[in-house]
RNA sequence: GCUGGCGUAGCUCAGUCGGUAGAGCAGCUGAUUUGUAAUCAGCCGGUCGGGGGUUCAAAUCCUCUCGCCAGCUCCA
């Protein structure tokens, strides 16, 4: 005789085991209308699902978080069943919800066209009018592999073959049409509405496994209603606006070509920006104890198998050959920094030691992985080799995520992500070694308060690592820096001290990276930024513009004297008239502009507009310097005002 | 690397059934001297990613190849 405990705290006694339904029955006849799911002691169940005991219970509707997930999941159940009645003989694999959406993996010989997305989702639109109910049953294994197999699902058939034995089978039956599922799933398919539309075709192997057959993957979006639909729909719209590719060919930052895929032709402005990253990032290192290196691009094969590269990553690796001699393009600095370390006798005092370099590394990446500035084949990382004891590796990390959130929230980064990666399967180094190795990190990481995620069995073969990741505008995630310990390398390569007791020892090295790579650093920059850079970033500063030939020398005049103060200023004296001008440069995200009439000579004045359109008013020439410096001083946490 | 799609002027794009390539912007020239997001007119501009093939004829069809895009796999 189950007691009911709502959300609100009240109670509901029946005589006899009720269905989620029945109760929302009980409450209202409104509330049993819109009645989805259940929230049944924590577990989203059906709304079908039998309440034998005392439970909490909180009822689904449409207005609640958790309806999403259940529209996404149905949203794939009937695309299933559209592409089966459609396109007979394909079989379903997996079709789970995710973020924004939903897909399903088909295994189906002829490859589906972006034609048939449309007759797919036509019929979607047809299954969902037709209101079919959805009912879970459940089945028994030996029963369900042979239905499954029966109908040629072989997909299915290993599926259910791999739910470990004891636990239910559940099949979700819509209409003809029915799915070996977990569920929960929502009444009916009329519930799911017009909320939906379908995306994109991909390949995807089946378990995500390279080696494995590739399906076809239809992906959607799903969403309560239509308007929700609509709202996403313009995000992504708004989300291409702001994407690197496109603004940096129209910002004219670089450009990339056919006879060097992978790398990037960085045109002047593009390569300002490049510029006052790296003299950012000096002066922060310089600060902090670390010494700027620079070492060869190529280096003989041999070093690198010596490191452990040459037979790990022989196939990402640029190789050229010169007299007899084999050598490799580094695709990673750490072996020629422990070239430098081993110059010279080291003692424990000359511990911690931290080796920078903007190095300039090639790997060479799958042709399908590359993205515009994101993933290359050459670029330059803000890189740094800290070799120390163990007993360092603490306060080294320690110090090491203080500079890293610092750089990020100059550059205006708030909302980064932290994973740890701990020991994988294969691996060097001993057991105790990783044991101090992870708490190391994970105190590290504690110690600053950061929510991190963990991550088993990721980090690399020579020790764990520390990920920090942002998003760009299509929400595909990217790391930046990182810091990972590394045991392996050293020794490997040499690389002793001598410690308090006279004895060689192999130092710890730690890999660090704040930016990742500049270049998929100033793509995800770009992007968060839609382009327009804060002053201190922007490539071109401010234009000055005259609005008759009349201006021209006193136009120069500002210029000049702004170039003089150091800042990257322009002018534009074109016979044009000043709304043009003032449009040009406002599209090419100048932060300000400079107009200059007759009014502004008379009062020794500019006239300045920010590129949001925001009329700041006539200024005395060294009033808009001094705002300039603040602003750039203070990396546009305070901004020029009129 | 794998699956699917795409590649036309500097840029954004059109090009029907295979019939010999077009617009806007940019550029150049000229006029206009202009007050806060596009002044007007004229001109120039293409080996249709590249190779091979089918055809009287290919941007269009076939084939190989390169690159780009999306996803998958990978990312030391």
């Amino acid at each position: 005789m189950p007691t009911i405990t709502l959300p609100d705290g009240s109670r509901r006694e029946f005589d006899r085991p009720v269905t989620v339904q029945e109760v929302a029955t009980s409450i209202g006849p409104g509330l049993a209308k819109a009645t989805l799911a259940g929230k049944l002691n924590g577990t989203v169940v059906d709304s079908s699902c039998v309440i034998e005991s005392d439970a909490e219970l909180a009822i689904i509707t449409g207005r609640d978080d958790e309806a999403l997930e259940l529209v996404r999941h149905d949203a794939a159940h009937v695309m299933a069943q559209a592409v089966q009645e459609l396109y007979p003989g394909t079989q379903v694999t997996i079709g789970p919800a995710i973020e924004d959406g939903f897909y399903y993996d088909f295994a189906r010989d002829e490859p589906f066209t972006p034609e048939d997305l449309k007759k797919i989702e036509d019929r979607m639109h047809a299954i969902v009018k037709r209101d079919l109910p959805i009912r879970r049953e459940v089945w028994g294994r030996d029963e369900a592999i042979r239905v499954f197999a029966g109908i040629g699902e072989d997909y299915k058939v290993e599926i259910i073959k791999a739910i470990p034995e004891g636990e239910s089978i559940s099949v979700y039956r819509q209409g003809e049409w029915f799915d070996v599922c977990r569920g929960p799933h929502l009444p009916s398919t009329g519930r799911l509405g017009k909320g939906f539309r379908l995306m994109k075709l991909a390949g995807a192997y089946w378990r995500g496994d390279s080696r494995n057959a590739m399906l076809q993957r239809i992906y959607g979006t799903a969403w309560r209603d239509k308007k929700e639909l609509d709202d996403y729909l313009h995000r992504l719209e708004e989300a291409e606006k702001r994407d690197h590719r496109k603004l940096g060919k129209a910002m004219d930052l670089f450009h990339t070509q056919e006879e060097a895929p992978g790398m990037v032709f960085w045109h002047d402005s593009g390569w300002q920006i490049y510029l006052v990253i790296q003299d950012y990032i000096r002066g922060m290192l310089k600060s902090r104890g670390y010494h700027e290196v620079h070492t060869p691009q190529v280096l003989d094969r041999t070093l690198w198998e010596k490191s452990g590269h040459w037979e790990k990553f022989a196939a990402d690796m640029f190789t050229t050959d010169s007299e007899n001699r084999t050598y490799a393009i580094k695709p990673m600095n750490c072996p020629a920094h422990i070239q430098i370390y081993n110059h010279g006798l080291k003692s424990y005092r000359d511990l911690p030691l931290r080796l920078a370099e903007f190095g300039s590394c090639l790997r060479n990446e799958p042709s399908g992985t590359l993205h515009g500035l994101m993933r290359v084949r050459s670029f330059v990382q803000d890189d740094a080799h800290i070799f120390c004891t163990e007993a360092q590796i603490l306060s080294e990390v320690s110090d090491f995520i203080d500079l890293l959130y610092r750089v990020y929230a100059d550059f205006g980064f708030e909302d980064v992500s932290v994973k740890l990666s701990t020991r994988p399967p294969q691996r060097v180094g001993e057991e105790l070694l990783w044991d101090k190795a992870e708490q190391a990190l994970q105190e590290a990481l504690d110690h600053k308060g950061l929510a991190w995620d963990l991550q088993p069995g990721e980090g690399a073969f020579y020790g764990p690592k520390i990920e920090f990741n942002l998003k760009d505008c299509l929400g595909r995630v990217w790391q930046l820096g990182t810091i990972q310990l590394d045991f392996s390398m050293p020794g490997r390569l040499g690389a002793h001290y001598i410690d308090e007791s006279g004895n060689r020892q192999v130092p710890v090295m730690l890999h660090r990276a704040i930016l990742g790579s500049l270049e998929r650093f100033i793509g995800i920059l770009i992007e968060h930024y839609a382009g327009a850079l804060p002053l201190w970033l922007a490539p071109v500063q401010a234009v000055v513009l005259n609005i008759t030939d009349r201006q021209g020398g006193y136009a120069r005049e500002i210029e000049e004297s702004l170039i003089n103060q150091g800042l990257r200023v322009k002018s534009d004296l074109r016979n044009e008239k000043i709304g043009y001008k003032i449009r040009e440069h406002t599209i090419q995200r100048v932060p300000y502009l400079l107009v200059v009439g007759d009014r502004e000579i008379e009062t020794s004045t500019v006239a300045v507009r920010t590129r949001e359109g925001k009329d700041l008013g006539s200024l005395k020439r060294d009033k808009l310097c001094e705002g300039f410096a603040v602003e750039i001083a203070s990396r546009g946490r305070t901004v020029l005002e009129g």
